[in-house]
RNA sequence: GCCUUGAUAGUUUAAUUGGUAAAACACUCGACCGAUAAUCGGGCGUUUCUGGUUCGAGUCCAGAUCGAGGUACCA
């Protein structure tokens, strides 16, 4: 058998079938940096329009997780898909560097800021730390191929950042937004100092529950808001009843809470004790409990009443000469106690919220150790918790409590000390949502922002609308300064603020945020110093990265006036954090929003959508991914995952992409080893001069990458990958490149035939590469430079591809071939029929007769000969359905209404060597008896000429 | 507890205003041996559950279950 193999023309290639992505995808990590890309881009977009996603700083502490690699590849896809659109996109990444968090890594090596180290000392080791996690950050966000501003991020720690943060407070406080208030805090005693919430731990404690009474001032006022019990009337002192397990609190008592839905009596008893018969209000839902806690079988309702009727009637505390009114919360509930609640504004968070609403008195009559100041009648200089016996003893000289018993219940504890915390309020900074109409403006704004997801906005507006001033002090060590002076007596901020807090970020870009503290107020205020305090508090870090549209987006992305970004994108836990604090810090200093839209992602669950937890062991770590499968398999789920909800990562999931991206890679290598012998400056043909199935091939490819352009636009990057991957596997696997194997493979090299296909792949591999750039960022740059042509040095620098515009309207519309692939489909069936059947192997081992209705026939027809390329049989026939189709063919309707009988056997042909078609022509040319006439055409002739396939 | 949000084949995603549940992957059976750790063909769902509205519900309504984010409380 003479072997006419050297007279193919089959794929070759160096484009490696395997990716063998974690190997390769560093050596373009340094060609990136060795051509400089990013600052390319820079260059290659100066004039073109602006469009600035703006980086919201992950913190710098830890290693990155999956949910950083999802924000950071998200990041990355949308900044590289407006390059392509033909933005300018820069990309600025930042990090989040003082705080908490980082203060705790250092104490635990260094130990307690001022206690075994000098607070100058201590920031020093946190500003060391926190770059030595931006490093590692910045290293495993560049292995996923993020193209961004890496050698210049922003850092909230740099000096000049750090005066900016102290410059924006200076201009929010110049438009009136700030006011000094008190805020209870958690307090350990033992330290001497607040604890932030990540400091506190829940454990139980014994404390003593009493029952106490208000005695009712004006009682005729109080019973006439009641509906009283037809025949029953009361006797003796007229009390409501508080339930309490924090006895010391009572001296800071400034009010009494009901629930203004709840039902409420007035009951009788015969006297609790040796006391004489009193009438108690109870929360009608726990009368029978409270009763039998007191021991009281005989009692009777005399009235009922609303708690909403009995807002603002004032009762007299229990032991101080004070009146004290009945306010109204939600917090009230009949879970415990009487459904009458003692409120102390000073010392919990709910009576605070609920106290502020009615303008009650924050009063703090403890001290910093835990002791009630001087002045507190009665229990001066004692410490809260053995005050605790002295307020029972006050309260039953009173004849004030009711029921004494010990709970234990869960507690906050100080996570160093182990020992019971106090709420206790002290003096704080907040941004005000109301004195300058920050809210108001807010809501507004938020209006104008396009938020993805929308119900974004809705999550958003809830939490503006509810939430409290903004506390934006902190007492801490790592953070920048409220650099203010106070004055002693007033309290107010110095009247030249202004322009001493101009003077003051001077020095701190100069020298950091020590600059603060290290700074003598005689040196700024020369004699005035002795009248003012300078303020040690430190901002919340929230407002730190709250303002980096003013420190970098004002001053880094050519946004002067008034910086607004274009994109913020974070995981749906920044409506609160730092959509939120951005968002406010930004009306506060210009008025408007800081970005034009926001967009969401979920956060990253396992594949049964359960938080991914280290002791549950079903993370999913991105630099292992990175370092087995590969940074592009990371991307590609990422892209084919629909972020706006919750997103499900497993290896099993990761490996499923691995293989879609097989499927992928393989395509796109077919098409570059079709294309070894292809220079599109010499070979290619015109679109008009495109055969049929090539015209229809651009064609196909036009219509979707015009779909995937507005995907992309509209951030549905999954959408994307399903079609990438369904054009891979149907539209060209297959159909186009199935059929088109046996015109490159057998006709001529340099024939029409073979050149209108490679016309067609070449158009189709560089729109390809540019569909696939943003997503699959090393594998597109991988391809870049296997495509024939002349070409810059990255896929990067270049929009998406014009694909030539191909007319169907000859012949063959695109709607006929799809007509044609559903019929192709049924003659598949058949031909499997066959094949199971021991008939046949591959398809060109057989003749098809199909027997058509009208149009289908018609439609056929037109291709002739060429029929039996599309279907990739040896023969194909079409008869009219009135030539009565034998029994054996196999009855289709098609989806127009058209009938068609499909009927398959084996060739009766022997099989060509050279294409492995079963001819009747075989051997035609004696000195090539193993040829069909075809081939004799191709080897020896002047080549076969195609029309449509 | 409250606010926001989600649930479609083993997996990832589709399904104009309610109108026969669609792909791909995986799996499986087969073919090819000229994309070969590749390629081609054939095969697989009570749309989480329970009710309701409707001629007709994945889609609308009510409730439940399970999940995610935020926030509050434990007086």
């Amino acid at each position: 058998m003479a072997d006419y193999k050297h007279t193919l023309n089959l794929p070759e290639t160096e484009f490696a079938m395997r990716g063998n992505l974690a190997q390769r995808e560093p050596e373009f990590l340094k060609r990136w940096d060795d051509m400089d890309l990013y600052g390319k881009l820079r260059q290659a977009g100066a004039g073109k329009p602006l469009f600035v996603l703006h980086d919201g700083p992950p913190y710098a502490n830890g290693d990155i997780h999956l949910g950083h690699a999802v924000n950071k590849i998200l990041k990355d896809i949308i900044v590289k898909s407006k390059v392509l659109s033909g933005f300018d996109a820069p990309y600025i990444p930042g990090w989040d560097c003082h705080g908490l968090p980082i203060e705790l890594q250092v104490e635990k090596k260094k130990g307690k800021a001022g206690v075994k180290i000098s607070p100058a000392e201590f920031r020093k080791a946190c500003r060391e730390y926190a770059m030595r996690q931006v490093e590692g950050q910045r290293k495993d966000f560049k292995r996923l191929g993020v193209i961004g501003d890496w050698d210049h991020p922003y850092l909230t720690m740099d000096f000049k950042f750090e005066a900016d943060i102290i410059r924006a407070l200076g201009r929010i406080i110049d438009k009136g937004h700030l006011h000094k208030g008190a805020k209870p805090v958690h307090w350990c005693i033992d330290c001497g100092s607040a604890l932030a919430e990540a400091e506190v731990e829940y454990e139980d404690k014994t404390s003593p529950a009493i029952d106490v009474r208000f005695e009712v001032l004006d009682e005729a006022a109080f019973m006439a808001q009641c509906q009283h019990v037809p025949g029953k009337s009361g006797k003796g002192p007229l009390s409501v009843v508080i339930w309490t397990t924090t006895p010391w609190t009572l001296p800071a008592n400034q009010a009494v809470a009901l629930n203004p839905e709840l039902d409420y009596v007035v009951v009788q008893t015969d006297g609790i004790g040796e006391h004489v018969p009193e009438r108690l209000v109870i929360a009608h839902a726990l009368l029978e409990d409270v009763m039998a806690r007191y021991g009281q079988e005989h009692y009777h309702v005399i009235a009922n009443v609303k708690g909403q009727a009995l807002e603002g009637l004032k009762l007299a505390h229990p032991f101080y000469e004070r009146e004290v009114p009945i306010i109204l919360g939600d917090h009230v509930t009949t879970e415990a106690g009487t459904g009458a609640v003692h409120t102390a504004p000073g010392h919990g968070q709910d009576d605070y919220v609920v106290g502020s609403r009615y303008n009650l008195k924050v009063d703090n009559p403890v001290d910093g150790s835990g002791k009630f100041v001087p002045g507190t009648p009665l229990l001066e200089g004692q410490h809260v918790f053995k005050a605790n016996d002295a307020v029972l003893d006050i309260l039953k000289t009173k004849n004030a409590l009711v029921h004494q018993a010990a709970l234990r219940h869960s507690y906050p504890h100080c996570w160093r000390h182990k020992s019971p915390i106090i709420f206790r309020a002290t003096p704080q900074w907040f941004i005000s949502m109301n004195q300058q109409g920050l809210r108001k403006t807010a809501l507004e704004q938020i209006k104008q922002t396009q938020w993805v997801p929308s119900w974004g906005e809705a999550r958003i507006i809830g939490m503006v609308e509810n939430r409290p001033d903004w506390c934006i002090s902190r007492q801490r060590t790592w953070g920048v300064p409220i650099a203010l002076f106070v004055h002693k007596q007033t309290n107010e901020p110095h009247p030249r603020t202004n322009e001493l807090i101009e003077t003051v970020a001077k020095r701190v870009e100069e020298k950091g945020i020590d600059a603060w503290f290290d700074l003598e107020p005689e040196e700024l205020l020369g004699a005035e110093a002795k009248d003012y305090v300078k303020v040690t508090d430190t901002l919340d870090v929230w407002f730190d990265s709250g303002v980096t549209h003013y420190a970098v987006l004002k001053q880094r992305e050519g946004i002067e006036a008034n910086p607004v970004a274009d994109l913020y994108l974070e995981g749906s836990d920044q409506h609160r954090g730092w959509f939120q604090s951005s968002l406010l810090t930004s009306i506060a200093m210009y008025g408007t929003a800081p970005y034009k839209a926001a967009l969401t992602h979920g956060f990253t669950v396992d594949e049964k959508g359960h938080k991914m937890s280290k002791s549950k062991g079903n993370g999913v770590e991105p630099q292992k991914v990175a370092n087995t499968l590969g940074a592009d398999i990371l991307r590609l789920w990422v892209a084919a995952t629909d972020y706006r909800t919750e997103m499900s990562g497993s290896d099993q999931i990761l490996k499923r992409t691995a293989d879609a991206y097989r499927r992928i890679r393989n395509t796109i290598r077919y098409l570059l080893s079709n294309l070894y012998d292809f220079d599109p400056a010499q070979h290619a043909l015109p679109a008009d001069k495109l055969l049929s199935l090539d015209k229809w091939a651009v064609a196909r490819t036009a219509q979707l990458q015009d779909s995937m352009l507005q995907d992309y636009e509209k951030y549905e990057f999954h959408h994307i990958y399903q079609k990438v991957h369904n054009f891979c596997a149907v539209d060209m696997g297959s159909f186009y490149l199935d059929i088109t194997k046996d015109r490159q493979y057998t006709t001529q090299k340099d024939s029409h035939a073979r050149r209108s296909t490679q016309t067609a792949m070449y158009h189709i591999i560089e729109a390809i590469v540019r569909w696939l750039a943003p997503i699959l960022s090393f594998t597109a740059e991988e391809t870049w430079n296997f495509i024939p042509g002349q070409r810059n040095e990255s896929v990067f620098l270049n929009g998406w591809y014009q694909l030539p515009v191909v007319s169907l309207d000859g012949e063959l519309a695109m709607q006929d071939w799809a007509r044609i692939i559903e019929a192709r489909d049924a003659i598949n069936k058949e031909l499997e029929q066959l094949r199971v059947a021991g008939g046949i192997g591959s398809g060109l081992a057989a003749d098809v007769t199909l027997y058509c209705g009208r149009e289908i026939h018609d439609l056929l027809a037109k291709l002739g000969d060429e029929l039996r390329f599309v279907l990739i049989t040896s023969t194909a026939t079409i008869q009219p359905v009135s030539d009565a189709p034998p029994a054996e063919a196999q009855h289709y309707t098609l989806r127009n209404g058209d009938e068609m009988w499909v009927a398959v056997s084996p060739s009766a042909h022997t099989k060509c060597v050279r294409c492995w078609h079963h001819r009747e022509d075989i051997g035609v040319n004696s000195e090539h008896p193993e040829l069909c006439g075809r081939c004799v055409e191709n080897v020896v002739g002047s080549g076969e000429q195609r029309r449509f396939a």
